[in-house]
DNA sequence: GAATGGTTTTAGGGTTGTCTAAAAATATAT
DNA sequence: ATATATTTTTAGACAACCCTAAAACCATTC
């Protein structure tokens, strides 16, 4: 049985997410980025990961990750999650307060945990921040999602998710009224900056930047 | 503000725990026992958490834990216990299970995690084992406690916590009857051998060796 | 007070994970 | 196709933690 430590199951969910939005190989420099750390431990770290067989490793070309390396990442990713959840709902945490602490949680080891949490939970699908939690088996049931900044105008369609899970973010959020659920309408678009207003819930109207809207998830 | 890893927080722990049995300076090979691992890896640490100012250590003469060493010891020890409360009350574990769970959870950094835990489990004052819950500010109320297997003919007093926690010592009394709260009298003491004969609850009687009774403690 | 036994520390080494600086490989631009 | 820029890897070092083997120390006993 393949034993990962802390910093492996970090850069291995690491490079699993930067994966699943990209399609192509990850690299090195991407890695970096992510995991806060510099490009030549990330090759240090992944020629580890080879050995392991969780990725395949062709140096100076990028990573792709195998289907047991898959396994563990959601393995991480839903206990992430479940823990997200649990921070939320149970202990009134915002959900700008929990990623930070999940991370730290989504280490901890026992199976039977992770399964009698999810059912205290109540078997949730999705987490505060709308992303779908693995089940057991690491079945994602993904739904498909758009950044609002990819709506034309006119489009119509409710927030799902955000893509940004910073602190600053989600208070931006929470202050403009922003929030997963809502239904939106984009009322027009700037050619210039991208900007774009959106309609919220047909009760208000919302200004926001391009950055901002590529962001937040829409599913129409 | 001092940072502890880990590690350091686990050798704190026992180090307080140790030195709350003996009173005296802790020993090296006391540590090496209740750590699980060698000797020369504890010289090694004593060495660092010196440094720190966390314990007293004068080669060769065992350590002492100072004031800030023991707020550091209680705050793990705190966290420790509520986990434990937490899988027990909340996620329906049974006390036999949750030791070594709660040895990882005992490092999740969190302030609020662990405010917010306190007050969801109503401010629980012992653990499921029967150690008092330090609070916030380090306070024990600590009961006085004494080993089944010194008490004499005929006393009696109730069950109110376990000194070993390991899961096959629990599975042991959840299997003869003997609980948390329960009620007692010592029946007879067996010189030759110290094991003793007690009756529970005013229901039923029950023998057991002097090991198990000293691991059972009693308040009067 | 010297020998002995047990305890503790030191010496030296291995693993994991990080870093900086330099070298090597690849990608891009003319 | 060659020069230049960018990315990635390697080399060498360091911190944390653990180990085994050997040396140093302490407490007893004769
Ligand atoms: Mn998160
Ligand atoms: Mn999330
Ligand atoms: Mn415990
Ligand atoms: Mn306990």
């Amino acid at each position: 049985m393949t034993n990962l430590t802390y910093a492996e199951e970090n850069y291995l969910k690491a490079i699993y997410q930067l994966s699943e939005e990209g399609k192509k190989g990850v690299s090195t420099n991407d890695i970096a980025a992510e995991m806060k750390t510099k490009p030549a431990s990330v090759s240090d770290m992944l020629r580890k990961l080879g050995e392991k067989e969780v990725i395949e490793y062709r140096k100076y070309y990028g990573v792709h990750i195998t289907e047991e390396g898959k396994k563990f990442a959601l393995r991480t990713i839903r206990k992430h999650h479940l823990w997200e959840v649990f921070l939320v709902d149970k202990l009134k945490f915002s959900w700008d307060e929990v990623n930070a602490v999940a991370d730290e949680l989504q280490h901890i080891k026992s199976k039977i945990l992770i399964q009698r949490l999810d059912e205290y939970l109540g078997f949730p699908k999705f987490d505060p921040h709308g992303d779908p939690i693995p089940d057991e088996y690491g079945d994602v049931r993904a739904r498909p999602r758009l950044p609002l900044n990819e709506l034309s105008i006119l489009d119509t369609g409710q927030i799902v998710a955000v893509k940004d899970n910073s602190s600053a973010f989600l208070k931006y959020l929470d202050k403009v009224g922003a929030y997963i659920g809502a239904r939106i309408k984009v009322l027009e678009k700037v050619e210039f900056d991208g900007s774009i207003e959106i309609m919220v819930d047909n009760k208000k109207t919302l200004f926001m930047s391009k950055e901002v809207a590529a962001n937040i998830l829409i599913m129409q």
